[in-house]
DNA sequence: CAACCTCTAATTTTT
DNA sequence: TTAGAGGTTG
């Protein structure tokens, strides 16, 4: 600790703001702040260290638990994540008739209810008026998370849409309706219920009395609802600290803006101010070349920084003419990095978006570098993967009836039509899964379903009563071993994926994450908690190739979620124009938030940084050339160039 | 009414 | 390169 950074550490009381450029050591202070809090004998449950991601939240965690032995029991992660600690402990206190089984549903099942919605209030012909399950779902999330009314958000963000704002408020509300009826809430209301916890019920007050310290990472991307929360936590607890770098602001898609943290001084009284204006993590050659890219933006505040590193190489740009190219390249530098000694989970390959990932994957599977991909297709997300999942939920919470459509449409003989019946024959009974167990013939022959289906129906009664069974001294069906519960799953699935995806090798490479997820589950101990974690902790991502187990796993990231970590060597990829800047945020006039994310990824070097390009990006896409935040900064003289000279 | 086939449109970022 | 929509068959 340098004595800047001791004196952030030592903060005693009131609100306190941390502004500071990357590898300051802003993650540090807090860090250390909860440590030395800890060793004041404060109550480590008294204290609530938040960020945005789940990696850094969990890069977080572990870096307070090697600080101190009682930092498990703080009360750290994601803001979604605490929202649901206290959610799952108080929302019997909620206005809306939630049970503390309900369970998250994630965008793609957002989506799937706002078509059920749709379908079942809008006219086949009035549905092409009003926007796609998709749009709804963006719309009620940036609704949420700026805080606007719907009316003004549609004004603003669909225009178009907006003389139909009759039918736009009775889906929102009908969607309104049904997670409540199923006890879901998506990742919106996590935040929304919990700010109603902390404001207007009874419970806030035991939660206000129990938090006494606030510390928040990565403050330049609250978003107004977020802000909410932490002011109301802000007026009974003892300290709060936040720790932020306007240039990496990167989420205003999700109504995270840097103004909240650029106004924290006039909005709270007595704010106390911290500098760190030391780098510790990159070379001066790196921070050269970021200050001379940031200098594009107009916005942003210029902030002192001085490296304490020793002189570095010059950042390396290299321009290659196809995307396997770019991929075979960065693979061979690694490999060369890595006999130079560099261990390999000090590498990282990090790109816009997530498909990006697609041909470091290849390269790294046919060269036998095992990989650890955040932000490829998300794991949980894969369909397969879904199903499994599915059968979770119905069992955490038996009133989810998408999770009920999914696997019954996945029946043989059973489609949608089919499922719908029997979803809604059970789904207003006080316990559907017992409702389900107890249908029997003249129920399906009154429903008039045919004999195929039943016999698959019948199937699935069998699994769901064995998989009942497993919780032998009823201690209530959430609470089954998932390792248990999984193994009867998968052999009940593994047929019908293997009717799913016929290609056999197509089978193999799902089942294959199938039992990932399987062996995954093996570190919790009951359902609720893994499926919690899924959605609010962790990703799993590591893709083991054959060789080696002993080698650590390089890094393949988006730059959102390399935000806060750090390497050794990054290569910053796909840097082509329309994709690093991303067309589409172009047209949204959002460049310079580009430019923060671009900011972001090179600040993740600690001594070797790498620009790559590939002239000709696929073969549909006409390539628009090479990206502007390296042409902006050609005539520096803060980067050398290697391959062929396209300028 | 489910299953199978074919065509098309879409591929930003996270919880 | 791939999911999902839409149309046809059985
Ligand atoms: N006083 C110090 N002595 C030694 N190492 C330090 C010191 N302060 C910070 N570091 C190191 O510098 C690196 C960056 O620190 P940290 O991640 O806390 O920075 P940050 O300001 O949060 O960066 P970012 O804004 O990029 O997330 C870390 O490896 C950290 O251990």
């Amino acid at each position: 600790m340098n004595e800047e950074q001791l004196t952030a550490v030592l903060h005693e009381q009131g609100p306190a703001l941390v502004v500071a450029g990357p590898g300051s050591g802003k993650t540090r202070v807090l860090t250390h702040r909860v440590a030395w809090l800890l060793s004041q004998d404060v109550r480590p449950d008294s204290i609530m260290l938040v960020t945005f991601t789940k990696k850094a939240a969990q890069e977080m965690i572990s870096r307070v638990q090697q600080l101190s032995y009682r930092g498990a029991a703080v009360v750290a992660g994601t803001f979604h994540h605490i929202a649901y600690i206290f959610l799952r402990r108080y929302v019997s206190s909620l206005p809306d008739l939630y049970s503390k089984s309900f369970t998250i549903i994630d965008q793609g099942d957002q989506e799937k209810l706002f078509k059920l919605v749709i379908q079942s209030l809008i006219d086949q012909e009035d549905r092409r008026l009003i926007p796609k399950p998709k749009d709804f779902v963006r719309i009620v999330s940036y609704m949420h998370s700026t805080q606007m009314s719907l009316l003004d958000v549609v004004r603003e963000e669909f225009p178009n849409y907006i003389r139909q704002m009759d039918r736009i408020n009775s889906v929102v509300n009908g969607y309104k309706e049904r997670k409540i009826q199923g006890n879901m809430m998506d990742f919106s209301d996590l935040l929304t219920y919990f700010l109603i916890l902390l404001r207007d019920t009874s419970a806030g007050i035991e939660i206000k009395n129990q938090i006494d310290h606030v510390l928040v990472d990565e403050y330049q991307d609250v978003n107004a609802l977020q802000e909410k929360i932490i002011r109301e936590l802000s007026g009974t607890c003892k300290s709060l600290m936040v720790v932020g770098d306007d240039a990496q602001s990167i989420y205003s898609f999700r109504g995270g803006s840097a103004e909240f943290m650029l106004d924290f001084e006039d909005q709270y009284q007595s704010v106390t101010k911290y500098f760190l204006t030391k780098n510790y993590r990159s070379r001066p050659s790196i921070l050269r070349l970021v200050n001379a890219s940031i200098e594009y933006n107009e916005e942003q505040i210029e902030k002192q920084l001085e490296s304490l590193r020793p002189e570095g190489d010059l950042p390396i740009v290299t321009v290659t003419s196809n995307s396997r190219e770019q991929a075979a390249y960065v693979i061979s530098k690694i490999q060369e990095y890595n006999e130079s000694g560099i261990p390999f989970d000090e590498i990282a390959i990090l790109y816009r978006a997530r498909w990006n990932s697609l041909e470091f994957e290849k390269a790294c599977v046919n060269s036998g570098i095992r990989y650890d991909i955040r932000g490829g297709i998300r794991f949980f997300e894969r369909s397969h993967i879904k199903d499994v999942t599915a059968l979770v939920t119905i069992f955490v919470n038996p009133r989810e009836i998408l999770q009920w459509n999914r696997i019954l449409s996945m029946l043989s003989g059973v489609g949608e039509i089919t499922a719908s019946k029997i979803v809604q024959k059970i789904q207003s009974k006080s316990n559907p899964l017992t409702a389900f167990l107890t249908l029997g013939r003249n129920d399906f022959s009154s429903m008039s379903i045919s004999s195929i289906a039943i016999s698959s129906i019948i199937s699935l009664q069998r699994l769901f009563t064995e998989l009942a069974e497993l919780d032998e001294n009823h201690s209530g069906l959430t609470q089954i071993n998932p390792m248990r519960f999984l193994s009867l799953c998968l052999e009940f699935l593994e047929p019908i994926h293997q009717m799913k995806f016929p290609d056999e090798d197509e089978f193999r490479e799902r089942w294959n994450d199938v039992r990932e997820f399987m062996s995954f589950s093996d570190r919790y101990d009951s359902l609720d908690n893994l499926l919690a974690d899924i959605l609010t902790m962790v990703n799993i991502s590591t893709r083991t190739s054959k060789l080696d187990d002993k080698d650590r796993p390089i890094v393949l990231s988006t730059v959102h979620q390399a935000k806060g970590l750090e390497w050794q060597v990054v290569f910053v990829t796909w840097l082509n124009q329309g994709v690093f800047p991303h067309s589409m945020s172009l047209a949204e006039d959002n460049l310079e938030e580009e430019r923060r994310l671009f900011y972001v990824a090179c600040t993740r070097a600690k001594d070797f940084l790498h620009l790559t390009f590939s002239e000709y990006a696929r073969s549909w896409q006409n390539s628009e050339g090479v990206s502007q935040f390296i042409e902006e900064i050609m005539d520096e003289n803060v980067f050398q160039i290697f391959g062929n000279d396209i300028w």
